[in-house]
DNA sequence: GTTAGCGTTGGAAACGTTTCCATAGGGAGG
DNA sequence: CCTCCCTATGGAAACGTTTCCAACGCTAAC
């Protein structure tokens, strides 16, 4: 068993040579009807198929595009992914796929990997567009790729969202409620571009918009718990009204760690999400957010590699303007006279809590 | 550019033979120190690496895993892959990921083109394990493979969850609530083991416990909307107090219709999922479902599929009992005396409902 | 001094394909 | 009848690796 056929074998039953038997299948060159009709009727009996190593080797091209993101807990890269390989698909390419966890080293490593695999081409998502040194290996033999949610430097192209207007646009959001001081929540920041943009393009909308500089919570991934860390926040910022979090996932958790507060959402505090995923629209109050297409993102970016391989001129990228949208949501509305009493919270039982195993997964969902 | 560099234009540096620069770098047969110098240096200069292409062709192994699922926007599914990713990459195995969105053609397509890749083995949910072609021919020709959530035969192993009991667990705690007259809402029932599994089990489980055999509401994906669906589906069980959505986005977006309906969920209609995906507990009310670890049902696939590859013992599958269980919540409480009128929710703004665009997004996650 | 054995090395085959080139056969046109 | 060309076919090289086998030089033992 798993002894496999060989264009040879068919050869062989069908008393020809090898590349009779490869012209035939490959309906290249010419044939005759007889020979086309023995040959077919070999292959069949031997259920043979070419091997793709074989052909690979002989074509140095292996029609392999490999796919690197930080992670599939995040349904915005998933989408993106499933995007990107349903469009190689349909293009007749395969789609490998690597998930990094935000791990440098493992990027690395990763495209080491499969640039050793021979891809045809790379779509990514490298946790730091100027440092990466997998993306500088890529770049430096010449193979085709395309970056997805990452800054391009100018001889690449890069499908993202325009993470600074989108951010600034959120404060437009917060102002037009009324809010002045409001504060930015993010995951893993040091380890994202993206999570930068978004702080930066929010911190220039505040100015613009004569509110407050927003202050700055950092969450790294072996902290206990949100709730906590948002109960001193709140404490050192006692007038702030709203938080705008870098992602969905980590929007919804904040509005459960602020209830676990004893806070109302969002008389108490206003919350604003990014990336626009759809439960956003199923819990209640919605959720206010930053409405991206991360699956249109990830057929662009398949879009782009392909026609770097193929030599044809490559895609206009989309507006920036166009990537993404605000979406209004009961999560943001005009702030109450005066927040609820924090020594309500303190007293407020811990078996409101979320379970450590919940608080697990959900850290691992956030990032 | 990109021209690759091989073992011959190494060998050539270092004055050697390619026999040579292979023992070395790859630490196989005996070198001296001299030469092992040379051609370390000799590889360093011209940044050589392997390729897989090549050795893959000598040692008739890709180091290559096919993954095939469903869709990425179920994340159960993203967490079961990247699951199973992590533990082949840590094991030096890549893996090539297919998403067949539920079409068997496309599943049998894939497979095929993935057997051609001559991957050394698969991890696979099919829709249906009897009749897929694609699995039929993987076991014909003897690849080794392991089931993800699909009904596994005697010469195989399947990593999935008891979907019988666990649809049987939901009957007991709609009981314990006093229902007795549930439905099971299912999309893509006729293509999907596992919806018809969960409503065998929860029609077994009804029965057990003395309750109504529960009426099936089945949505096909090019149904307009949730909401009318429903409307109708109370209509023709006006004594309906709650139901069972065979995955949790479903059971969110059916409370999102109930709501619309003018329902109060859990008071005028009940609702439980199945996955347990984490958002479930971050709404309000918070979601009562079976709980599943996806990830873990990918890593345990993926750790067969590469003890079949080895030779070596096969993992032992967890005790049914134990792959899910039942997280209560406040979409399953106690029926109120009487469900709201139906006229109220005949007068309902139908602004109140979903934009057609993010109908089409929810209709696609819900797969 | 001869030989056995060991450490080191290179040549060549093999893996499965495609494709170039040569050859053979046959029909048409001179 | 000879030549030319066109179609159909097979042999062989090439793609990049690993590994078997042979060969070479050396040391140690007889």
């Amino acid at each position: 068993m798993r002894q496999t056929i060989t264009i040879k074998d068919v050869a062989l039953r069908a008393g020809c040579g090898v590349a009779t038997v490869s012209r035939v299948l490959n309906n290249s060159g010419s044939t005759s009807v007889d020979m086309q009709q023995r040959v077919q009727a070999a292959a069949d009996m031997l259920g043979f198929e070419f091997s793709e190593v074989g052909r690979s080797l002989q074509s140095s091209t292996t029609r392999t595009i490999g796919c690197v993101v930080p992670s599939l807990a995040n349904p915005v890269y998933a989408d993106a992914v499933q995007g990107a390989q349903e469009y190689f698909q349909a293009a007749g390419y395969q789609t490998l796929l690597v998930c990094t966890n935000y791990d440098t080293e493992f990027e690395t490593q990763a495209i080491r990997t499969l640039t050793a695999k021979q891809v045809d081409g790379f779509v990514l998502t490298v946790s730091d567009t100027i440092f990466s040194e997998g993306l500088k290996s890529i770049k430096s033999r010449g193979i085709p790729h395309c970056l997805l949610f990452s800054m391009a430097s100018d001889d690449e192209q890069s499908w993202s969202v325009d993470d600074l207007s989108a951010a600034s646009r959120v404060s437009d959001a917060f102002v037009e409620k009324g809010h002045i001081d409001v504060g930015f929540l993010a995951l893993k920041f040091k380890s994202s571009d993206r999570a930068r943009q978004r702080y930066q393009g929010f911190v220039l909308g505040c100015h613009r918009n004569g509110m407050k500089k927003p202050a700055l919570l950092e969450i790294n991934e072996d902290s206990q718990e949100l709730t906590s860390f948002l109960k001193d926040f709140l404490q050192k910022n006692p007038t702030l009204t709203g938080i705008f979090a870098s992602n969905d996932f980590l929007a919804l958790a904040t509005i459960r760690s602020a209830r676990a507060l004893g806070l109302n959402v969002p008389g108490d505090l206003s919350i604003v999400g990014f990336d626009g995923i759809e439960v956003g629209t199923m819990v209640e109050p919605s959720l206010a957010t930053i409405v991206t297409d991360p699956k249109m993102m990830g057929r662009g970016a398949a879009r782009t590699v392909l026609s770097v391989i193929n030599g044809t001129s490559a895609p206009v990228l989309p507006d920036p303007k166009l990537t993404f949208s605000f979406r209004a949501g009961g999560s943001l509305a005009f702030p109450a006279a005066e927040r609820a009493d924090d020594e309500k919270a303190a007293t407020l039982s811990p078996s409101n809590n979320p379970t450590n195993k919940n608080d697990k997964i959900q850290q691992e969902r956030l990032k």
